[in-house]
DNA sequence: ATATCGTTTGAGCACTTATTCAAATATGGA
DNA sequence: TCCATATTTGAATAAGTGCTCAAACGATAT
């Protein structure tokens, strides 16, 4: 790394306030956790599920068309990344989206790649 | 898959429903892709760098502090899922995020990680 | 044309990740 | 208690990913 080429003296000043502005390095890598955990089309569409309403696992099994396994394992995800919440009722494990954040995101995310 | 549980049969409704109302796959695979490119570190650095000013490719790399080639290639991967466009001037090229709905997502993101 | 600078590309490799399978755990009912 | 249902978990593995290195490309200047 650091092989910095010329520009560098050239954009210097720039270079050091956009460096200076970055979020610290542990604040991008949990934002980096939280776009990725979306970024699967397993548990994106588990997401896209939960934007229409609370589901358990099972429901969450059919629709997807994947093991129940396959899907617990994605939720334990989901749920680590604090982007769903879950309640127990009865036998079954409730999923819900954790907050509004989780709900604009997908949302202006589905406007962008649908308007082109 | 499909060892659907007797759950179904009190939620058929409810999931035909939520089946019927998802995108189609493609429009999920696709967004699949625009999260996950942002769901990596040194990528989301450089868009988050971009954030705040247009920079080319050396400044990228004097900012992630990675080589040239590191970057290039995650800079290709932005490029093709269009979250950045870019333009040549001389024998640099100047990148910058491709539309609103990259800003306000980088926006919304950083609110969520940061206020907990 | 030759050289230099900035950038891109392809191959290779270490590392990560999504799924499957088998087994464990939790809840409620007979 | 024993059983069925719903869910979670750990290990194993096949597929995918990010980086490095070496080489190529494109633009400008000499």
């Amino acid at each position: 790394m650091a092989e910095v080429c010329k520009v560098f003296e050239r954009h210097a000043e720039k270079i050091t306030r956009v460096k200076r502005e970055l979020p610290r390095d542990d604040v991008i890598h949990e934002l980096a956790d939280f776009f990725d955990a979306m970024g699967n089309p397993t548990r994106l569409k588990i997401l896209l599920a939960l934007l229409k309403e609370e589901l358990c696992t099972c429901d969450l099994t059919s629709i997807t068309g994947l093991s129940v396994s396959a899907v617990s394992h994605q939720l334990r995800i989901l749920r680590d990344r604090r982007i769903v919440k879950y309640r127990r009722e009865g036998k079954n494990v409730y999923y819900s989206l954790e907050d509004e954040h989780v709900k604009q995101i997908l949302r202006i995310g589905l406007e962008h790649v649908m308007g082109r």
